[in-house]
DNA sequence: CTGTTAGCGCATTCAC
DNA sequence: GTGAATGCGCTAACAG
């Protein structure tokens, strides 16, 4: 039951015109007689033939594939979810369709499925690297031509576009929102000193600091795990302080949950009787305190941003040999309206 | 600094042999000599060569494209992220690559990435439908002796292999464990009488219970929106009942979640004081009351098993021309264990 | 074991 | 306006 697929020709034979006149009324060429052109998309429907466009592209012997590569690390996130919505809408509108892997954070199985998209002639590439990315696994892609942009965490060394969460100028915002509230003793809660990102988030807050004329005090800073627990422990140790802070920049969102939970045992309302407010990882489940004021990327923003960015530089035939950094603003968002993000989910029915 | 393509001829040349030579290298033929496929791969790796897939399936003109087609209607719900893992999982070790699209419940975007997938000549198909898709939507494609399998929801018509949940079984199964624990009260809340998910659930319910020779009883059966705030409704309702129940089914997690709630508002611990169980729809985030037991299907492995499904008709040559219908079956799962889901996402760093 | 030949389905010159 | 050739990169038959 198999059948061959339509071709060409047998569309020709059976509209008895030339195969080339077919291959212009396919491209909607102005060359073409009206008469001829009905007579041929009738026979086209008719026979239910489809484009090869396999054989299109080799023809063409340029690399015009009209297929795009997204590769994550975790699908299993929201955030990566998110964003390959965001990649799939713009890359769907611009008539090309998306090849998605899922990487488990794995570089072998990273390597692997790149070599598989390169067989197929993607025309271009957006990857969340896995952690343990070398430069020398893009190297070739990038050799061959094929753009190449980084989301969410870079590689070093390589030559590619990269498209990151601007954490500095999050955290700026954040105390900034916070200053304008009126708060001057604002903690920086939960995280350790030893990953880039807490460094570029804590740099943010001190600048903002600095720039609205507030001491920083050592005392305010306090590090703990960057989980749940990690937050109620270094609320815990905030409201100890002689002079008990009266806002909270948590370094993410599991920090900023245990902060609440550490208020309410103490019989303080979180956005009333202290303001906090967390980076959005989407480590934690946003349904669950929906009165929690979030500094957040848009992953699905991001993703637009990362295949517009990629079609450019296909479209441009020169992808960019150095490697810019377009990032993406965080932004404070007020989510004090409870959204009820949970009732549009469902797959029932 | 667009470097064309490297090719067998190329290669050839490089290395003082034929085209076919390399072609047979390439295909880990054993008919030939160990010293020039030395030789081959060398020059392979050194010109940076890469296998062109779209020419060799040109060649061989049966679609053998190693790509799979999956489209979800909705990857920002979890469900089917981890449906989209699973898939990828089997698909990838089998040396496969996956289209994903999205379609966003619209049947328009659904056609135009389904046949955008079939010009790319795609060997297999797994699409979990829009609403509103009609058989007429798949037709073409399974003509065209595309093997397909539909999940999550059938499509009415179509004679596609389908993969859904066994509502059915599922409720069964979440009675009888209710009754292993003593319970003879047990509701049915939420949802109501007008999809066939509810009739399913309610029927197996109702068999259940037979089988465990309990009588139904109609007062113990309360229809309420199938939301969170209609769990709250239906429990209220129930408890002012004059023989109360002491456990519940619940329509979905929502429903469930609901439930909870209306329970504490009357002092009573869901899972101690009154059992309750929900179909886990993915509608709530798990972590708010993670003392819930469900009812539900494994995502990813209900992927893995669509895409088995579809590999085997791949294989087989023959696609089913029948609709047949594999169900995942559902099972209650306890996790009372209070599992700290949220920890192991991140995507900082 | 290796080289030669002939297409796969299509788009692109060129003639007509 | 339309038809006849040619080649994209590769594999499948055969010949050597």
């Amino acid at each position: 039951m198999n059948k061959k697929r339509v071709t060409v020709v047998e569309i020709a034979q059976a509209a008895g015109v030339s195969k080339s006149t077919v291959s212009l009324v396919l491209q909607n060429s102005p060359l073409v007689n009206e008469a001829t052109r009905a007579k041929v998309t009738a026979v086209i429907r008719e026979l239910g033939y489809v484009y090869n466009r396999g054989a299109a592209n080799l023809r063409q012997s340029g690399s015009n594939s009209k297929i795009i590569g997204l590769v994550v690390n975790d699908l299993t996130n929201s955030f990566f979810a998110e964003l390959a919505v965001g990649v799939d809408m713009v890359v769907q509108s611009a008539g090309y369709v998306q090849f998605l892997s899922h990487t488990g954070e794995s570089p072998d199985r990273q390597r692997e499925v790149i070599t598989s998209m390169r067989e197929h002639g993607i025309s271009g590439l957006i990857v969340s690297p896995a952690r343990g990315t070398q430069a020398i696994d893009l190297k070739p892609l990038i050799a061959s031509g094929i753009p190449v942009v980084a989301t969410v965490r870079n590689v070093a060394g390589a030559k590619v576009s990269s498209l990151m969460s601007d954490n500095h100028g999050g955290a700026m915002a954040a105390v900034e929102h916070l200053v304008a509230l009126g708060h001057h003793r604002i903690a920086f809660l939960g995280g350790f000193a030893d990953t880039g990102v807490f460094t570029e988030r804590y740099q943010g807050y001190a600048d903002a600091l600095q720039r609205a004329g507030i001491v920083l005090e050592e005392a305010l800073i306090i590090g703990s795990a960057p989980s749940r627990a990690g937050g109620v422990d270094a609320i815990m140790r905030a409201m100890q302080l002689a002079d008990k802070p009266t806002a909270a920049l948590c370094f993410n969102d599991a920090v900023a949950f245990g902060v609440c939970d550490g208020l309410r045992a103490q019989r303080l309302e979180p956005g009333a009787d202290f303001a906090v407010i967390g980076f959005d990882d989407v480590i934690e489940a946003k349904s669950a305190v929906p009165a929690l004021t979030t500094v957040s990327v848009d992953p699905q923003g991001m993703g637009q941003k990362a295949a517009q960015l990629l079609l450019k530089q296909i479209n441009a035939g020169q992808p960019e040999a150095e490697a810019i950094v377009s990032s993406v603003r965080l932004v404070v968002r007020e989510s004090c309206g409870a959204t009820k993000q949970g009732e549009q989910r469902r797959i029932t029915g």
